[in-house]
DNA sequence: AAGGTGACTAACA
DNA sequence: ATGTTAGCCACCT
């Protein structure tokens, strides 16, 4: 099983109303600083898989998808049905991680 | 096969 | 406290 594939395994399970930052994943997946590759994996696969692409945010609890295939606004929006509080602030959303990281 | 790259991170200035 | 720099490592070409 690739790096790759675990990394979308991990990504699959993390529940609704939480989230997960990459490096987080990344650990999960076995290459703790593999980070920025999670990141890339979700950008090529996360059209083609059903992933929760949504609940992956940054260290500092920060939405990182910002102008790319989505809007974070989009990002924002679904992670609030799911019960999570996305704070605003400026152009970005943030997440409380204390409250809303995954943990296993 | 080798090198460039990225939805990252942590450490510094 | 914000901005920059340098590691990072598996994927893709």
């Amino acid at each position: 099983m690739s790096f790759k594939e675990q990394v979308i395994s991990q990504i699959k399970q993390i529940p609704q109303g939480k989230v997960a930052t990459y490096g987080q994943i990344a650990a999960l997946a076995g290459s703790p600083r593999a980070a920025l590759m999670v990141g890339r994996i979700l950008h090529s696969s996360s059209e083609s898989e059903q992933l929760p692409w949504q609940r992956v945010i940054n260290s500092k609890g920060r939405v990182s998808i910002v102008n790319l295939s989505y809007p974070a606004e989009l990002q924002a929006q679904i992670l609030r049905e799911e019960g999570v509080v996305v704070e605003k602030r400026m152009d970005s959303y943030y997440i409380d991680l204390n409250r809303f990281l995954w943990r296993i």
